[in-house]
DNA sequence: AAACTTTAAGCACGAACGTTCTGTTAAATC
DNA sequence: GATTTAACAGAACGTTCGTGCTTAAAGTTT
């Protein structure tokens, strides 16, 4: 859009780069994403797109923001309709979970692939992909908080830790789904996280 | 080595190549790891170089092999070296924290890296990888019946199960202290295993 | 010391990479 | 309807990629 909001043809070519660019990104990396491959796959000079972005690094990172919009609607913003507290936080793993399997992105979740692509190189896409990773974590935290304070979870438990293992429970399926062909592997996070929840929940009953 | 045992000059230069590009491998990928860049790393040629492999893919494939060198070396023997049942199966975890912690690649996990990148892109070197999970789930999940066989664990848990989240819970200190810089990473994951062992323990007080 | 094998360098290749520059076409504005 | 502007295409740039082919040096064996 411009800045006055108008919607121009330019503006759907570039949601089309990108869409195409987050699939291939999340299967063979932001780095693996080449401009003349990308091109090539959508029947566009290589100079029409490349003059989209500027550079190599801003399309990049224009395709992180595109997958944060992504997560944002496939994810958080369903969770956040559900009642805040308990459900929320379970609503938060089943979407995740969801979102992998459901491969939303063909490669799986997208911040898994690019987060362990980037982890280790400095710079701006590592900064972007760190700061949606504690976003996500810290949703996740405030949901245990609600939870805590609503009566429903155990308060011994700190929010950031069982958010970090929540988290790490769902990742770990997204991972051997992928790697391994693990059909299982979904239901055994699933599976984990009940256990884990029923074992602070004030009535472990009420989790599903 | 040649056939008959001997160990030849090439050897040498072949093992600070596979040194170097696990180092290289494990911060910037498989992909990312290219010959021209090696060479210059190592102040070699790159055709001489590339005559130990003869291909890229061949080189991956020899990284990948020796990185499993370097884990079976750091990780594995010295958790085969300590009481089976429950006391391995805590040093397998503890042995993997601390490979990670340690940085014995510099990129953090060589397979945890390599697997996402590789995780959807069928081909040797996924096949590779997997295979290397596998066996590493399964050296877990065989611990696990052991210590279930030993009275140590209760056996209503599915030894796979718990494997798939012990595993979880390590590898997620790893992404966390490599992405977010989180020196908390480590400690999370120790105590949500220690929360998880004590749990399923017939004995919990001698979880450490 | 000579013959032979192993090891590595030198050089060049075609392809793909990100990037720049110059046109051309279509839409928006006047 | 003329003019300006935004959206693309085409061709080429220099660089780096993986990969061969040829040749020199080093090590081993006779």
């Amino acid at each position: 859009m411009t800045q006055d909001g108008r919607v121009v043809r330019g503006d759907q070519t570039r949601q089309r780069i990108l869409d195409r660019a987050m699939a291939i990104a999340s299967q063979d990396g932001l780095e693996g994403l080449s401009i003349g491959r990308l091109a090539t796959d959508l029947g566009v000079s290589k100079s029409g797109l490349f003059s989209h972005f500027g550079s190599k690094e801003e399309l990049q990172v224009a395709v992180v923001r595109a997958a944060e919009e992504v997560f944002t609607h496939e994810v958080v913003k369903p969770a956040l309709r559900t009642t805040p507290g308990l459900p929320r936080l379970v609503e938060l793993c089943r979407g995740w979970l969801d979102y992998s399997e459901r491969r939303v992105f063909p490669g799986g979740c997208f911040f898994y692939a690019a987060g362990a692509e980037f982890d280790a190189r400095p710079g701006r896409i590592r900064d972007l992909l760190a700061r949606a990773r504690r976003d996500w974590l810290r949703l996740y935290e405030q949901t245990v908080r609600d939870a805590q304070q609503l009566g429903q979870l155990d308060t011994d438990v700190e929010p950031a830790q069982l958010a970090f293992e929540l988290d790490a429970l769902a990742t770990a399926a997204n991972s051997a789904a992928l790697l391994l062909d693990d059909a299982l592997a979904y239901q055994r996070s699933r599976a984990g996280i009940r256990t884990r929840l029923r074992a602070l929940a004030t009535r472990p009953e009420e989790v599903p």
